[in-house]
DNA sequence: ATAGGGTTAG
């Protein structure tokens, strides 16, 4: 406890100042009682008590002004940038009795609910850890309290929500509704961008965009842009960008990152062109990060060449690598095969995350760089970096290019029992391929019939890859017949299957199955080697 | 001397 403290004062000295402006003094036996029983209570909840606003001898009670209320403001803003101080000051308010009406006559007051939830959203999730969020459960508190949410409450709210409760946005719509706050522009426009994060059809974001009071402004438009990308109708959204009567940055990345997301990244990096034939300002990590990510997953060298002017872009600037604009450009050199600049690239991210590690996992895994890839993984442990389910996507890959099956199937051990990873049909694709690849079929099917979920094309086309490699022929004609259930789409599968049956010289299979594909409603003759799909090569 | 919304990596 006691260090806890002190890390806070000595890291922040200045702050010790800021909160005794919202004291109020002389304290009786009685009040000094309750706020050391607070304090204790807060201390077993284990949130260190932080002196900085405490004039620790005094009764903190929060004056309700409009002075107060920007102190309070202030002090959170100013401890944005640091998650556990952001707790530091929700205890003290929780200690101060803020969070309380300011006499037992008055109501309790909305605002520095509002402040907190707000506040909260820079809080990572694990920091929060338990399961409604932190801006979510304030609501509770609120409500049980009697404060009275208003219009400033719910972006807060909805925010948290997309993020990370996708289920609530509906009860928070209704909230909005009963409060009669829907016309409030702030809130409709979050509750756009809720519907869209929380999977909701486009239908209902746009029917709260509708009912907006007002003509829309430029955020809310953004927002129902944005909807229309994640719903996947890249038309409408397409249409819709085009009869927008203003467009800044951000309709434009998001307009970049809705064309990227749906595959079209070509066509991504040609709107961000468009955008910067008249656009004359700096441009901001969202932007470079969503232009990367287009770049990176864009095959030869355009994508790389337009990469690398990203990254001079970068330089230029002297822009500060994030996190987040470091992984892009680690990924982007990775998917294209560039490890040096790659791995140069990694090095200088000043605050490395997971996902940074991730990505250089990925690029040495994809990349024939194995041995490497498990090496960086033991490192990113080392240093204390939690795996998540990318991370072992790429160490299962690694192994499974590695030949290294007992290696690779002790990691999906270690990941469910020790990470408590939840594997994804991608990392039981990787086992089966690392089965497979050993020619352990039995071990292989009897791990996809344990599976919690039925297994889909891309499980089956792992173990079909092994069919290929092994000649298992009856293996994979039954794969087929899965296949075939499955996903009718699957082409590429098909042209495999037959493939095993024509170097098993099995010419009468291989036509039969031809013959399925097309009753499968596949366009593609026995004959062909590969089939031409939105310009590229299927084989 | 009172707060809130839209875009981003693996």
């Amino acid at each position: 406890m006691m260090g806890r403290i002190r890390e806070a004062r000595s890291s922040r000295p200045e702050a010790e100042c800021s909160g005794r402006l919202i004291v109020r003094h002389g304290p009786s036996a009685a009040v000094r009682q309750r706020s050391r029983r607070r304090r204790e209570a807060a201390a077993a909840a284990g949130v260190a008590e932080s002196k900085l606003a405490c004039g620790r001898a005094h009764s903190p009670m929060l004056r309700a002004s409009p002075y107060t209320y920007a102190v309070l403001d202030g002090l959170l803003r100013e401890h944005f940038p640091f998650p556990r101080r952001i707790l530091q000051v929700h205890a003290l308010l929780l200690t101060s009795g803020a969070l309380l009406p300011a006499s037992p006559c008055a109501a309790t007051a909305a605002f520095p609910y509002n402040c907190l939830a707000h506040a909260h959203l820079r809080v990572p999730a694990a920091s929060t850890s338990t399961p409604p969020p932190a801006p979510l459960r304030l609501f509770s508190a609120m409500l049980a309290r009697g404060a009275r949410p208003n219009g400033h409450t719910f972006p807060s709210l909805l925010k948290s929500a997309a993020a990370s409760c996708p289920a609530a946005a509906t009860s928070l719509h209704a909230q909005c509704l009963r409060r009669g706050l829907v016309a409030d522009r702030f809130v409709a426009c979050s509750l756009v961008s809720a519907y869209a994060r929380s999977g909701h059809p486009a239908r209902d974001a746009r029917k709260v965009f509708d009912e907006m009071g007002g003509p829309p402004d430029l955020a809310s438009c953004n927002a129902l842009l944005d909807a229309l990308c994640l719903a996947g109708d890249l038309a409408a959204a397409e249409s819709f960008f085009a009869q927008m009567a203003v467009r800044d940055v951000v309709s434009w990345t998001t307009l970049v990152s809705g064309l990227s997301r749906a595959g079209r990244h070509r066509c991504a990096l040609e709107a961000f062109r468009e955008f910067l034939l008249d656009h004359k300002g700096r441009l901001g990590e969202a932007t470079l990060v969503t232009v990367l990510s287009a770049c990176a997953n864009i095959d030869g060298a355009d994508g790389l060449s337009a990469g690398k002017a990203v990254h001079s872009y970068i330089v230029r600037h002297e822009l500060n690598l994030t996190a987040f604009l470091g992984t892009a450009l680690v990924d982007m050199y990775g998917k294209h095969g560039k490890l040096g600049c790659c791995n140069s690239a990694f090095e200088i991210v000043h605050k490395k995350e997971s996902c940074t590690w991730n990505a250089l996992l990925s690029a040495l895994a994809n990349h024939g760089k194995e041995t490497e890839a498990l090496a960086k993984f033991d490192m990113m442990t080392a240093q204390g970096f939690l795996p998540n389910q990318i991370t072992f996507v790429a160490l299962l890959t690694a192994c499974g290019r590695a030949g290294l099956v007992e290696i690779g199937l002790y990691w999906f051990e270690v990941m469910v029992a020790e990470y408590k990873v939840t594997p994804l049909m991608v990392h039981y694709g990787c086992v089966v391929d690392l089965l497979g690849h050993a020619g352990r079929f039995v071990e292989a099917i009897q791990f996809i019939d344990r599976m919690p979920f039925t297994a889909d094309a891309s499980v089956w086309g792992a173990l079909l890859g092994a069919c290929k490699l092994y000649g298992n022929v009856e293996l994979a004609e039954e794969i087929g017949l899965k296949l075939m259930v499955l996903g009718p789409q699957q082409s590429g599968r098909y042209v495999t299957i037959r493939n095993v049956y024509l170097e098993d010289g099995n010419w009468y299979a291989a036509t039969r199955m031809g013959v399925a594909m097309q009753e499968a409603g596949i366009k593609k003759t026995v004959g062909q080697s590969s089939v031409v799909f939105h310009g590229s090569a299927i084989t």
